[in-house]
DNA sequence: ATAGATGATGAAACCCGTTTCATATCAAGC
DNA sequence: GCTTGATATGAAACGGGTTTCATCATCTAT
């Protein structure tokens, strides 16, 4: 393989000045510029990328770290970062942790070694105080309703979502509202609980532990949802779903459960997936590709910025 | 930042003793092994992964090339492969195509540079002849129906597919079938065309060109797809859809284009992706994941290797 | 007792760029 | 004629590892 003192000594120029053209650094007389780029053309030069990244310090590499790839609201976040990563010649280091605590330290010990330039963090495990010791060695934004200093981030108001669409379920008279999530312990659980919890006190309803709804996130969970219904000798009338996957599980699965929606239960899901359009789920709409493009943006950038974006409730069929 | 030499001086040793500690190579006394690590620990050492890199000409970094993230197929394909990449120690940089040619490029420039390991290629719009010419600088395997010299690959035979649920439709009285793709002249479009034309001839049916509808890949295609079905007047009785996303379209629309699945129109999917069996998907079942560990198995091995995969046709409700 | 294998160690070469710094030339301004 | 600033160029330092090679000390088998 050609290098950059062969290349020198073809062209009869100095490394320095072969590296000025690679770079398009100013102050190479055009008589030298040819002769280096002739050079390049006849031997097929190109840098080893491996010595530019130790030499600059810097890899133009970006960390992602996501727990599935196969859901479309990581899918659909990750297109947002990827089609902004192209943008800005960035290129993107996937990290598909099933929110397994190493992969995500992996990205971080990366990041550390210099192989990321920063690392954005779409849902996580790891505790925020660890996150923190890292952000001395690049930047590191999550994709979570946070105002940290540390951090920058982007997010919804996951209170306000949920305090929009229980009180549209509300006002379609329902009165019985229960709620299916993933995680329990998820970084936005807290936030969900409140809303929910002040919505009930707003409205003088009762709280029913059983009208929480875990580990709902793929259509086929959706199953589970029903079969704990099932179970309850007052089911709620209304569910707000915080996946459309599970949403339009519902739907899908509503008939073999004996179960008209929205009659006997109405569903409000999030996110207008795709699959929400086609079961006509009524839903609310996160801009989840914006938001990906700014999580680019924000990695790149050296200020901290806090990014909220608004949500829209999209009415359909299915309350 | 400390680095090796740093850490060689603070234990009393050389960077190449420092070197062989990190590596875990032998001829290390214990005495000195000790004193490295504890260099380390006190230093909190991590190696400069950038000038790793260089010294050894190669990165454990793994380029995939995929249109898309959005989609069931590639994303299961995708699992397959980060999984056995976790496991071999490799990591992956991401290469959402959009079937866009300076995409494919850019995989393939960062493997000349050393930057990639090695490239798997999960659907491509550049000539076979282009990814020749990058044998060269690393493994370059395919996750398609194709035995070359030059490259490992993965698949399922298409024609085997095509021809088994074309026969069943057939064993179930169908005569007037069609079928859906994506691309008219992706990789596997002349297989399929070849299957199905020999199935015509086999049963002397007549060839109808109409039959054919492409642009279908996602679950809104299956709109489209109802559409162009309402202009024929005679449409066929049976879809093989090549991609159950569409299929689900189809049969999650078929009432409100006043089709009945399966007694107006049967269809049978392809992937057995979970949506399939949410909505009760006949469909032949493709081990996405295993293909991908086996891809992620064949960047890494210096043989050549061309590994079939079987698929299953599984019988639900829709034929 | 001795050849030959095995263990232990460090100097130096190597991987391959970028960037700083010193130096030189030339033209414009006074 | 002289200072000053812009242009042009290359030597050398720097980023930070790995690996080869030479050397020396032990140990084992004959």
């Amino acid at each position: 393989m050609t290098n950059i003192k062969d290349l020198a000594k073809r062209a009869g120029v100095s490394v320095t000045t072969v590296s000025r053209v690679l770079n398009q650094h100013p102050y190479v007389s055009e008589a030298k510029r040819i002769k280096v780029e002739r050079a390049i053309e006849e031997t097929g030069y190109l840098q080893n990328i491996n010595a530019v990244h130790l030499s600059k310090g810097k890899t133009n590499l970006i960390g992602v770290v996501l727990p599935f790839l196969d859901h479309p609201y990581f899918a659909q976040v990750l297109i947002g970062i990827s089609e902004q990563a192209k943008e800005k010649g960035q290129t993107l280091v996937l990290f598909p942790t099933n929110y397994e605590i190493e992969k995500e330290q992996q990205a971080l010990r990366m990041l550390r070694q210099k192989q990321l330039d920063g690392v954005i963090i779409c849902s996580r495990v790891l505790p925020l105080s660890v996150l923190e010791d890292y952000v001395q060695y690049g930047p590191i934004v999550l994709l979570e309703q946070r105002q940290s200093e540390q951090f920058s981030s982007v997010f919804v108001d996951h209170k306000e979502i949920f305090t929009r669409a229980l009180e549209y379920l509300y006002k379609q008279g329902h009165r019985d509202i229960g709620y299916t999530i993933y995680r329990r312990n998820g970084t936005h659980s807290n936030v969900r609980d409140e809303a929910y919890r002040a919505f009930l006190e707003r409205h003088q309803l009762s709280f029913n532990p059983d009208y929480c709804f875990d580990g709902a996130l793929y259509l086929e969970d959706s199953k589970a949802v029903f079969e704990k219904l099932k179970t309850l000798n007052r089911p709620p009338t209304a569910l707000l779903v915080t996946s459309d996957q599970v949403a339009a599980g519902l739907v899908i699965h509503a008939e073999a459960f004996n179960v008209s929606v929205p009659k006997t239960c109405a569903v409000i899901g999030l996110n207008d997936e795709p699959i929400a359009k086609a079961v006509n789920l009524t839903t609310v709409r996160i801009p989840l590709k914006a938001m990906g493009e700014k999580l680019l943006d924000q990695v790149l950038s050296s200020e901290r910025e806090h990014a909220s974006f608004d949500v829209i409730l999209i009415e359909r069929q299915t309350v």
